[in-house]
DNA sequence: ATAGGGTTAG
């Protein structure tokens, strides 16, 4: 029996199913070497410098997860000798990939171990090392481990860089704890590492934060005297945080200074919609308008940021006439296009329960092959498939689809869709939307599938449970897959 | 390294 089928090979998919394709592949060219690597698990480092041949992400990711779940120590040697390899590079998603696959957050202490093997297997360690270290800590955004990691660094005879202590930095002022990141801060004068812009504009944003404002601004004189000149990116930040905390008045008085000072200190896009923004969130539109007039006498063009906020402003005041003209005005500038500014709108209106003028300016965009940006097609399908029009939703989803349209729509709406069609036994286009789905690579998440399955059960749409078996069947491996990490 | 509405895929 069919049904029967699906939840067979749904739990055997659970059991037995092997991560990637991938795998097949990677396993050709270095089956050999991670069999050793499992055999030898005391020489990871050695084993691996037989290796030869190219390295790649994809290779990295099938490695980790054949070495997922019992092998996490062995799988982290492996991430982190890759790390240090010349001709390759691990990309934040490749951090952030090891970080979730091994628990690093659940699991701190695993690198530790790592690093306690490398001394007692007198492994050679480099600063290098370390940073793979440092930055698998950033992901998990494990501010304490990573200072620990700092602390270690001496007992194998090296010392920290100035990005090293950034990184730690970092952390502690995401935390909020900026007694300790202004102590590492000072640290790094002891030991002759200047601290450097970097440094000093994630302190200013932590201070800010954590609403310092004196700490932040005390921190023009720290730098002046070693040399390092704030410019735009670090006004910006304590301009960002004085707006932040309401005093506007200040707030211009410091992008006059700005204005004034010039050079690398000139505000630009991000500067001034900083303040614009923080002006129509308080409601002074006309403020709000005034600094667009500066921005725009100063040469620096408005872009989709500037434009969404002040659109939201008029929406929300009612005055959609003056929206228009806005966004006339802004395109003019070169900085934000008619599609970008019309899919703001269309946000805005729905945002505002203006829902019917939202679809009319939607159908408009779509009628003068304007493309929608991501979150206005997806606020409007959404709209359609929970307002129970799910076909008109799916044809939506369709008819973008078919503009060529790249930039997705959340990914959870096909699923929506899908279990909205078949609830309704509309079995053409669920069969038409899950070929789309497949095309697309989009996966069906697992409370989805479920709901799938149930209706599949139920139905008596044989055409329609053929159909869907058929296809579902090759991409629920991927559910479990996505589902694990 | 600065704003933000959730910005590719790997």
């Amino acid at each position: 029996m069919v049904l029967f089928s699906i939840s067979r090979s749904l739990s055997s998919s659970v059991r037995f199913q092997n991560p990637k394709v991938s795998i097949v592949q990677f396993s050709v060219v270095s089956g050999d070497i991670l069999n050793h690597l499992q055999e030898n698990s005391g020489n990871v480092e050695k084993t691996l410098s037989t290796f030869k041949g190219p390295l790649d992400s994809k290779f990295v990711s099938g490695v980790l997860h054949r070495c997922y779940p019992s092998q996490s120590h062995t799988g982290l040697r492996f991430f982190i000798w890759a790390g240090l390899q010349s001709d390759y590079r691990h990309t934040p998603y490749m951090y952030n990939k090891a970080c979730k696959l091994f628990s690093i957050s659940q699991n701190p202490k695993l690198l530790f171990d790592v690093i306690e093997a490398y001394r007692a297997e007198r492994c050679s360690v480099t600063v290098k090392t370390f940073k793979v270290v440092l930055n698998l800590y950033k992901q998990a955004k494990l501010a304490d481990e990573a200072l620990l990691v700092l602390r270690k660094m001496p007992e194998f005879g090296l010392r920290a860089d100035t990005t090293m202590y950034n990184l730690v930095i970092r952390l502690f002022c995401v935390k909020g704890d900026m007694n300790t990141a202004e102590t590492l801060m000072k640290e790094m004068g002891l030991i002759d590492l200047y601290p450097d812009m970097i440094t000093y504009v994630e302190m200013a944003k932590g201070f800010c934060s954590v609403g310092r404002l004196d700490d932040a601004f005390r921190l023009f004189e720290v730098m002046k005297e070693h040399g390092c000149l704030p410019d735009k990116v670090l006004y910006s930040v304590l301009l960002h945080g004085i707006c932040k905390f309401g005093n506007m008045e200040k707030a211009l008085e410091l992008l006059d200074e700005m204005e004034k000072e010039g050079g690398s200190c000139s505000p630009n896009v991000v500067t001034y919609t900083s303040v614009i923004q923080r002006f129509c969130e308080k409601g002074q539109t006309l403020e709000a308008l005034e600094v667009l007039n500066r921005m725009e006498a100063r040469n620096c063009s408005p872009n989709r940021v500037t434009a969404s906020c002040l659109i939201e402003r008029f929406c929300l005041e009612g005055r959609l006439n003056e929206a228009y003209k806005l966004i006339d005005k802004v395109v003019k500038g070169g900085g934000v296009s008619y599609e970008e500014c019309y899919s703001s709108l269309v946000v805005s209106l729905k945002r505002n329960e203006r829902t019917e003028e939202a679809e009319k300016l939607f159908r408009k965009m779509l009628d003068g092959g304007l493309k929608p940006d991501g979150l206005a097609c997806s606020i409007m399908i959404k709209e359609l498939a929970s307002g129970g029009r799910v076909v008109d939703g799916y044809e939506l989803c369709d008819e973008i689809e078919k503009m060529g349209y790249l930039t997705s729509i959340d990914s959870d709406l096909y699923s929506l869709l899908l279990v909205g069609l078949c609830e309704r036994n509309h079995s053409v286009e669920a069969v038409k939307l899950v070929k789309l789905m497949l095309m697309k690579k989009i996966k069906l998440k697992s409370p989805y599938i479920d709901s799938i399955v149930e209706i599949l059960k139920k139905s008596r749409d044989e055409e329609l449970v053929n159909h869907l078996t058929e296809n579902l069947k090759s991409f629920i491996p991927k559910v479990i897959i996505d589902s694990s990490n």
